[in-house]
RNA sequence: CGGGGCGUAGCGCAGUCUGGUAGCGCAUCUGCUUUGGGAGCAGGGGGUCGGAAGUUCGAAUCUUCUCGCCCCGACCA
């Protein structure tokens, strides 16, 4: 991506609370639409993009099928379950034209169950563990800290069915194992915690949590009390959805038995505030972020330090065209200082500077987090395919 | 839901107490000079002060109502 097509709307002042927050809305990676709604801007977008990729791929590698529900649910799928009362004002209500009640979903066990159930399944289709990664809404009470407590946010939710508890409660510590798999690649120091079942009701349940800064949890850490953030939570429903929306199967006994069910979130949104949070650095009042290699929202970040030198046109072009999918090209005719600006907020881990006097001696700049390397121009393909290897 | 606060140009703010029809920084536009960490100079454009009603000769400023937003607490899979 060219930085002269590619709209990136960088403040340099925003007030807010938490640093996530405001390094999102100076990034020009969100914009606050109303309270706790946010657009994601292209930046953004790409960034929940490629964690949302990287959690889908974790969940299929689970034995999940990813599948989509929509984010209208209708209301009697939720007086079934008996939640569409329990809810309370947290859940959105809306009406279509022919006044048919509607909700905007704030999770989606219900629908999923249906989805089960209209299947009309045997034992022999079990198990059936389904994924989607959608949008949800929360009227809450007070969002805050940007995308961590918004109204609509995008969350990552795992429903399982089997026939026995079981076979459920091992498929759940296969979830657990996952989840933990899932916090390694996004270099996310998780703990976890067994929780209230709360709202959503059924056995046992797990919080993964992280330490934080914006964590609205408080525990007991080494004898001090720490914030965490909750970033994901699983649940062993039993039959607790099944029973009253009469999701059922014959058994090898002849006889009708409940689905077991589980439930399975990530909040996606949220886990790109926690991971600005930890990747972001501060000296001298000045932030940056330093995204890791793998879900960098540019890899590499070509930095063309005079845009009127014939010399270093080329080459940035040149290197552009051979890493275009995967970089970002500040072809821009502004100063230095200004695309560093850009360059810190962009957070890109492997960042090649085409300084004119430099290119004098046929060489280029390469900065890996805060390590410099000057470079001959033969040897740049290397060094960088290098580093996209590890 | 209780307490506090804010709403003035795209963004960040001053002006409100003590009424006299708006100002600063950044951004933006034009020109010239610049380009090794958010350039400099000169010139220009952009708001009628969240909305409504009221008081007044006159309201960003005072009064009332209303909408939106934020912070603390409570609440939160």
């Amino acid at each position: 991506m060219k930085a002269s097509n590619f709209f990136l709307p960088i403040k340099k002042e925003v007030n807010e609370v938490s640093i996530s927050a405001k390094l999102m809305l100076k990034s020009g990676m969100i914009q606050k639409l109303a309270s706790g709604l946010y657009s994601w801007l292209p930046l953004g977008y790409k960034i929940i993009s490629n964690i949302e990729n990287i959690v889908s791929e974790e969940f299929e590698s689970m034995g999940f099928n990813r599948m989509c529900i929509p984010t209208l649910h209708p209301a009697h799928l939720w007086q079934e379950s008996e939640r569409y009362e329990a809810y309370g004002k947290e859940m959105l209500r809306v009406n279509d034209r022919k006044n048919n009640e509607f909700i905007y979903g704030p999770s989606a066990e219900e629908p999923c169950v249906d989805m089960v159930r209209q299947a009309n399944i045997g034992k022999s289709d079990l198990p059936i563990n389904l994924f989607n990664i959608q949008w949800k809404f929360r009227d809450e009470l007070r969002p805050r800290f940007g995308v961590v407590r918004c109204r609509e946010f995008f969350m990552c939710d795992g429903y399982s069915f089997h026939e026995t508890i079981e076979s459920s409660s091992e498929f759940y510590d296969t979830v657990f194992n996952g989840y933990k798999r899932i916090f390694d690649r996004l270099n996310l120091n998780v703990f976890t915690k067994e929780a209230e079942t709360g709202e959503v009701g059924g056995l046992k349940s797990h919080e993964f949590h992280v330490l934080s800064e914006i964590g609205e949890d408080e525990i007991e850490r080494d004898g001090k009390k720490h914030k965490s953030l909750e970033l994901g939570h699983i649940f062993l429903l039993g039959d607790r959805y099944t029973v009253p929306m009469d999701l059922k199967i014959t058994n090898s006994d002849n006889k009708q038995t409940p689905l077991i069910m589980g439930c399975y979130g990530v909040g996606v949104s949220r886990l790109v505030a926690a991971m600005v949070e930890s990747y972001y650095e501060c000296k001298d009042e000045n932030y940056s972020i330093n995204w890791p290699i793998d879900f960098a929202p540019f890899k590499i970040n070509i930095i063309n330090a005079n845009a009127k030198s014939l010399e270093c046109n080329q080459l940035s072009g040149k290197l552009y065209e051979q890493y275009k999918n995967i970089s970002f090209y500040d072809d821009r005719n502004i100063s230095i200082g200004q695309k560093f600006a850009t360059s810190d907020l962009l957070g890109s881990p492997i960042k090649i500077i085409i300084w004119p006097k430099e290119l004098k001696n046929e060489s280029v700049e390469i900065r890996i987090g805060n390590s410099k390397e000057i470079v001959k121009i033969e040897q740049i393909s290397k060094f960088i395919d290098n580093i996209l290897v590890k």
